[in-house]
RNA sequence: GGAGAGAUGGCUGAGUGGUUGAAAGCGGCACCCUGCUAAGGUGUUAUACCCCCUCCGGGGUAUCGAGGGUUCGAAUCCCUCUCUCUCCGCCA
């Protein structure tokens, strides 16, 4: 949600943005800026009025104790007569007020001056790649490799819950559960504090990171008690402070968070969905931060590199992109997209995406800080993924597959998996 | 799941219809006192929105778990819901 002020200053400000993130009615403006005045003149009506009756009913009270019933009477009969007045301006104003609220709530984050105008994925700016593409033909894609060890059972997944929900096995099981805790250690170690969050949420924190309305879909819901499994960290971990004022000197806050994922992804299938490309449950790392507006952009540069450091200390080779305009979603100012090579498939996987949302989701959620003035104000919020599980995986079983079929175990990893060289 | 109790400001905790946005204490902040420390003194200290000012500040409305109702007037009375605590049951 953006701040009124901004919208009511610069409207065209906003249409721009509107249009380059790819809408085509801006008509959207106009008309929250007439509901914002009909709001406005309907709270200022309302609140004198309201400030009348309760002048007169406070006269009431003094005239009743002074025994003064008389004229007492005179004005229970005036203020009486308010009643219906003040009742009607109030359906009037919350009426207003909703449609102004769901007016804010379907106009888009207006994009930083750094991001590429553009319209589709195309027009996204590789900034930045690391390592060589492996174009070793023997190399086999992942799903065949794990299907010969038994790795990673996408079929007992479909007889106990459904496509999209595999078991890991064995090695495969503790190398997903290795490369969690790599993660999370290693942001820890940069400043981040871990998080454990429920994987379910309310309908209020549903809505508090805007998965509610627009990305309603996309959710598994648990209707009996009205909750929604999360489709990432990002929505418990944001919610933790919703509501909230931070006082100046905690800022930066910064946690690490893993959770399971859930994601209905109606209407994807074919190759894309192949083996772990994509998961209707897969295991996330999420970096969540709460910053001084000032500071955020710096925020986000540095939050991309805690990500990009895990792809380098594993080896794999990914390649930066900054998305355009048309390509980076509703809420963001500004969005970098960690790929990784995937060699048995020679594509790029995400494995990362990295937000500014700046005051977006803040103000949605009520979060705020109190600044050196003591006044208290929206602060920023970003959130990437440190990293997303399964495309790792899938890039590591590739990556670093033998010609044997074994798999040889990254460095980093070594640790966390009893020093082992190869799995297999 | 059953029975009972409760939900008030950053915290503890008063307040059962009338100038209560809310006593008191603690904590926080500012200033004063003090050689330093400890202690003490004075003041200040909720949030959202609207209006004026738009640097400071001023006025109004709403909010005492949430929603509805009674009333000229509700933290206080009534209804519904949610949550918390205690006891019992169940249980990783």
């Amino acid at each position: 949600m953006l701040d009124i002020s901004v919208i009511k200053e610069q409207p065209e400000l906003v249409k721009t943005a509107m249009l380059n993130k790819g809408e085509t009615d801006t008509s959207l403006v106009d008309t929250l800026l007439e509901t914002d005045k009909n709001w406005r003149d309907a709270v200022k009506e309302l609140d004198s009025l309201r400030g009348e009756s309760n002048t007169k009913a406070k006269l009431i009270g003094q005239l009743m104790s002074k025994g003064q019933k008389a004229e007492a009477q005179a004005l229970i009969q005036e203020t009486g007569e308010m009643k219906g007045a003040i009742k009607g301006l109030e359906d009037k104003e919350k009426m207003l007020r909703e449609q102004r609220f769901g007016l804010m709530l379907r106009i888009p984050n207006i994009p930083h001056e750094s991001v590429p105008v553009g319209k589709t994925e195309n027009d996204n700016v590789e900034a930045f790649r690391h390592g060589e593409l492996r174009t070793d033909e023997w190399v086999k894609p992942h799903w065949e490799l794990t299907a010969e060890h038994g790795w990673i059972d996408f079929e007992r997944g479909v007889k106990v819950t459904g496509a999209g929900f595999p078991f890991y096995k064995g090695p495969a099981a503790r190398l997903q559960r290795a490369l969690i805790n790599y993660f999370i250690d290693t942001a820890t170690e940069r400043g981040y504090t871990e998080l454990m969050a429920p994987f379910m949420v309310n309908e209020d924190s549903a809505r508090g990171t805007g998965q509610i309305p627009d990305k309603e879909d996309m959710m598994y819901t648990v209707p009996r008690d009205g909750f929604f499994m999360i489709p990432t960290a990002e929505v418990p971990v944001s919610n933790f402070h919703r509501d909230e004022i931070f006082e100046l000197k905690s800022l930066p806050v910064k946690y690490v968070c893993y959770t399971p994922c859930w994601r209905r992804e109606a209407g994807s299938y074919g190759k894309d969905v192949r083996g772990l490309n994509r998961l209707h449950q897969f295991d996330k790392v999420e970096l969540v931060k709460f910053v001084k507006p000032e500071t955020s952009y710096d925020e986000l540069e540095s939050l991309r590199e805690d990500a990009e450091f895990l792809l380098r200390q594993l080896g794999l080779s990914y390649r930066r992109l900054l998305m355009c305009t048309g390509d980076m979603g509703f809420t963001q100012t500004k969005k970098y997209d960690l790929e990784v090579w995937s060699p048995g498939q020679q594509r790029w996987l995400e494995v990362s995406s990295c937000s500014n949302f700046e005051g977006f989701q803040a103000r949605r959620m009520m979060v705020r800080y109190r600044d050196e003035k003591g006044s208290i104000e929206t602060l920023h919020t970003l959130n990437g993924s440190g990293l997303a599980l399964p495309r790792v995986m899938a890039a590591i079983l590739e990556e670093y597959q033998l010609p044997s079929g074994k798999l040889r175990v990254p460095e980093v990893l070594k640790p966390y998996l009893g020093g082992a060289e190869e799995l297999g």
